[in-house]
DNA sequence: ATAATTGCTGACCCGTTGGTCAGTAAGGAA
DNA sequence: TTCCTTACTGACCAACGGGTCAGCAATTAT
């Protein structure tokens, strides 16, 4: 009675697969990294990978597809459904939430689409269509708020709201590349770039901010 | 009388042959570059690159040193020596060349010390050693300038210049990734970020900014 | 002219890797 | 128990790419 070789399941693999070609694309970069590799890490013979994903490079697309389009769908429902204050929204789950991306997997995508991306236009068209845009719509539609609202003067901010992403990317570049050996406190960093951002635009003063 | 078949050139082959590997690894990243791709470009043979540089990997460094150096000392001295302002220098001169950045070849080096820095950590010990912490010095001073100046009130800026370049890094990656297609115009976005920032620090409120 | 030096070439080597396919065995049906 | 379907395996292949090296030819010394 010797245990079966393997089991067959077919409904799992898929996101086995997809789950192992992350790590293993972390780790190597896409060039670099062996499809054997990501069939091993995946408990599974590189064979049935090909039955799944008909290339390397379809591999690479669904691995990015299958850990964004979650993510960015749940930030967007709260933010139109939120009771708070824009800027209590900024101060709270917004920055809860900009924090805790440079530490999650998800700045792993961002080395994969930075490194590889240019090479996959109908990925990139997809990920800015599907992800980017929905974003960056949520972000202006708080902002706006806060400036119907009183809350904010008007501002280069409604134009970009960019600008309040910007640390965040930062932060994941610079563990990208040097580790933690050269240490910057992404938590501190983001959240003073936001407040002072949220200062510049605060309603007291008289003027407008930054519309030259 | 046919012409000769090469010229024996020692002095200037490491020049074009990095300067061949920069425009290649631009093109395909690091791992994907051929060899053989960086010699024909460089209009010369695999075996004469081997002799110049031992490895694909050195190289690789070669090219990052011979195009980063230059550019870092030039801010530097400039801003050291400068009779404006801290906010006029902010204004004038480091928002030219902040702007100027992301158009020019140093946007090909972010790329790859992203895709591939991770694996070569002596060389991004090196950038930071002499370029990254080279170039945050010479604005935290200026900065602390501005305060000491009456120009600005304290801030976490002083902590964080980062802050000032986080829009650069923003637009490089945005057009790595998305190229031409999504639209982002960068000189205004960066020219809004900074002015932003510079607003929020302006000494002619009263409490302090960003201390928190 | 001739020889000595050395920058340079490109065919070759061999380990690697994306991709294939004939065959194997798990699980369900009858 | 037997048969059938199909998820799965892994040996194999052809191409590719980093790296080598024996020899060639441009230049310099004599």
């Amino acid at each position: 009675m010797a245990k079966p070789r393997f089991r067959r399941r077919k409904e799992d693999r898929p996101q086995e697969i997809t789950a192992a070609a992350l790590e293993a694309f972390a780790e190597k970069g896409y060039s670099a990294t062996r499809v054997t590799d990501v069939a091993k890490r995946a408990g599974v013979s590189k064979g049935l990978l090909y039955l799944y994903f008909k290339t390397k490079e379809e591999l690479f697309k669904a691995v990015v597809k299958s850990f964004v389009s979650p993510r960015i769908d749940a930030l967007k429902a709260e933010i139109e459904s939120t009771e708070l204050t824009a800027e209590g929204y900024f101060r709270g789950p917004f920055l809860a939430f900009a924090k805790q991306v440079p530490k999650s997997p998800a700045r792993i995508l961002v080395r994969l689409m930075i490194a590889e991306g240019a090479k996959h236009p109908d990925l990139t068209d997809w990920y800015h269509r599907n992800v980017v845009s929905h974003g960056l719509a949520a972000l202006r539609s708080l902002i706006e708020r806060g400036v119907r609202d009183g809350e904010f003067r008007k501002s280069a901010l409604q134009e970009f709201p960019h600008m309040v992403v910007t640390p965040v990317l930062f932060a994941i570049v610079w563990s990208l590349v040097f580790g933690d050996r050269a240490g910057l406190n992404s938590d501190r960093f983001i959240e003073a770039q936001v407040d002072l951002l949220l200062r510049a635009i605060q309603a007291d003063g008289t003027d407008e901010a930054g519309t030259s």
